[in-house]
DNA sequence: CCGCTCATGTAACTGGTTACATGATTTA
DNA sequence: TAAATCATGTAACCAGTTACATGAGCGG
């Protein structure tokens, strides 16, 4: 059985196998725009992982030279193909549980602030959140326009109106 | 200026602030019995930490023997009560960022998956997501009965339904 | 007293971060 | 042509995982 990957790698293939053969450069930006921090796209992680991903077997790759530069264009393998399709598909039910939310994780200890922080706390959450929207939804937008599937925006558009909607709901029962 | 927190020192030390004295165990307990399996609580994270809390100043300890048995309690010092307000205080705006989730990381490359099974896929994904609901708000009613805090069990219910509805959405969309 | 779970660890490993380096290309 | 940014890396570090070890207490 193949080892299995992490979801840096797993999204890393799939990215591969959507925009076929491409450098880490390409798939570093797409993580470095994406809306959501969790992708920091950093280069220390994404080159070691091509070159994880090659001594594996999932990719190969080819070296070209355009001018005087030269990089390596990742192709997905078979290999990888069968590796990308264990990843998507569920091995288990974490996937489905309820995901990490630092904002969340900051609510259980907010009473360790002083009640007038603890209210701007609040308060900057809800504005932040509603910024956060912003973004998200101009990226929903980006991508419906550009003919891309805009399904994960909507989820991410989706996850944050939850958020925001919670947080209303938290300041109206600390407020009372 | 303090070292900056990882999220599991953060909540461990929220934890010690809320709980007064208590041993490492006891804080891995609570991460073990939370519904979100991002907080593992294995022993090889949650021990060297508090080491680790105890030589920064941010917690100290007392050995206790009860019967044969001996154990270190922790408690929160001054330095440590400081730390725990500035990772509690919104330093940056990525806690209000999209949270990950290997969910909707994994609907970019649903295509990937043959036909029948990408519809098995996204059938399987709505009934486990019901099924976490449900464990959810179980743990949501539990603490309402305990008289803890259920605010944050209220959040990740929320957020669990916003990805339901999500799902159905994504149904509806790639059957049509 | 045997086996199971509780409770406290430890050692090796590893994926990802941070920070730096370097040369190519573009822009002012 | 100088400065900025693009593109490709690399090395040190570190937090958390996995897997193991060990003894205490408890239930049968």
């Amino acid at each position: 059985m193949v080892k299995k990957l992490t979801e840096l790698e797993g999204c890393a293939l799939g990215l591969v196998w959507a925009n076929g053969p491409c450098t880490p450069y390409f798939i570093r930006r797409i993580f470095q725009v994406s809306p959501s921090p969790f992708w920091s796209g950093s280069a220390g992680a994404i080159y070691p992982l091509f070159e994880r991903l090659e001594r594996h077997g999932l990719v190969h790759s080819l070296e070209r030279t355009i001018g005087k530069r030269r990089s390596r264009h990742y192709s997905l393998s078979p290999l990888g193909k069968k590796a990308l399709l264990a990843w998507l598909r569920p091995h288990s039910d974490w996937i489905y549980a309820v995901p990490p939310d630092p904002l969340r994780t900051r609510m259980d200890f907010l009473h360790a602030l002083p009640p007038t922080e603890k209210a701007a706390f609040l308060a900057d959450a809800k504005e932040k959140l509603q910024s956060q929207m912003g973004l998200v939804k101009e990226d929903c937008a980006q991508k419906r326009k550009d003919g891309q599937s805009y399904l994960v925006a909507r989820g991410a558009e989706k996850i944050l109106k939850a958020r925001l909607e919670w947080i209303n709901e938290v300041i109206t029962s600390e407020l009372k």
